[in-house]
DNA sequence: TTAAGTATTAAACGACTGTTTTAGTGTTGT
DNA sequence: ACAACACTAAAACAGTCGTTTAATACTTAA
């Protein structure tokens, strides 16, 4: 039943928690290959072999842990939803890449802003866990966005136009968080503070809204090309 | 034992140009990290000690390349937009994001786009050459974009906006190297075409115009947040 | 012809990786 | 008491990694 033979019984099993979140941080800050089992379970104080026990092997605590942050990272965006469902779809967008940009970049991350990371890591390196992220994560995440970009230009939801849009706007997003090694190199005494975050989030947002309006209106030369990525 | 000491010197020294060519390839398609010394010497036919004694070590030969490639890639830049010089800057701008985009996606490379997704990789997952990277292949190459989108938003080069543009017009177009592995998931069949890279350089340009122009402007609520990263 | 220098080779080194084995805890149900 | 169970520990395993060593062959210069 429950309470099994643990010998330090904190709670239901320890030693098992206390790996699940030493893994998150590790991974989160320097991804599944830069982080080694003997590193998780060093900071763990566990033995080497615990990985392997409680979860399978590297991989199913990779996994498990997706599956974990992925719940808690929609309940809080489905929150955050609901919380501005009155107001103007262009301020819902405003503030759904605000949130997301400071997910990204505040270097005092929550919890909860693991999974953030993670998409963008993942999404440059793959691990075999891609397509769990990718369901548990993206798509979750990326239907939210739709309807709100879907909302903004008065598109239904289907409409090449909002995915291409919606896939940009969260590529713009993520680009502050890839380029963060290089910026920091360019611009010296960088650094992501709360109100730097803001600035570039109003920036974001502008360029993305006037993006939007240009590719709803044919803006630019008429577009001829065929923008679907199934060619012909 | 046969033919130790290889002679048949076609050109000169032809085991440090073969190790150079197939370690440009896996580079390219994999990254520093995730390419071995054994990797490149089983497909360039030499010892595994080959690449030390050559290069010093493996970081050597990647930095050697990095500083070949970059030349080469920047002398096509110039060229490219000498050939433009007269066309309206929106136009060579235009033609800037389809010749980045291409080098970024074609499935067919040539020898010369290695290095811009060499940038992609090394912003994601830098290794000690990051330093010599931004030297010899980002600084250059974002000069002359910002360059041109000072020219299309006709300020001055210093301009903090001017500066925040180009860097998105980058990010937009690394974007859709960045999530070609989520992309294919989420679109079957999708192949990255001359047609399709086209199409995505199109939407990429009116989006990206429209976007600068807005910030120009100062569409959107008013600015007034700072948008320097140096904060205060 | 001899000596130096260049280039290539097989083999090994030491450090690291994820994982498994084996033994040994303590707790639980009967 | 005793077997079953859940858990932990140290050690070893098998593999890969970048790099080094020592021996060997070829070219060149004296």
């Amino acid at each position: 039943m429950f309470a099994m033979g643990n010998n330090a019984p904190v709670d239901e099993n320890e030693t098992r928690s206390r790996l699940l979140k030493v893994a998150a941080r590790l991974f989160g800050e320097r991804g599944f290959n830069h982080v080694s089992v003997r590193d998780i379970c060093r900071e763990a104080g566990t033995n080497v072999a615990s990985v392997n026990y409680h979860f399978r092997d590297k991989l199913g605590l990779y996994c498990e842990l997706i599956e974990i942050v992925a719940e808690g990272m929609n309940r809080g965006k489905i929150a955050a939803l609901e919380a501005g469902a009155g107001r103007p779809p262009e301020e819902q967008l405003r503030a759904y890449i605000r949130g997301f940009l400071h997910q990204l970049l505040d270097p005092n991350p929550k919890d909860d802003s693991w999974m953030e990371k993670l998409i963008a890591r993942e999404m440059m390196e793959p691990t075999p866990a891609l397509d769990l992220i990718i369901e548990k994560g993206i798509k979750p995440s990326g239907e939210r966005l739709n309807r709100l970009v879907g909302d903004v230009l008065e598109l239904p939801l289907g409409d090449e136009r909002v995915l291409l849009c919606a896939g940009t706007i969260q590529g713009l997003c993520l680009w502050h968080r890839t380029s963060r090694s290089v910026a920091e190199r360019l611009v010296p005494n960088l650094r992501y503070t709360p109100e730097v975050i803001d600035g570039i989030a109003e920036f974001v947002s502008n360029f993305a809204l006037a993006g939007m309006r240009a590719v709803l209106h044919g803006q630019g030369e008429p577009e001829r090309a065929p923008l679907s990525p199934v060619a012909k």
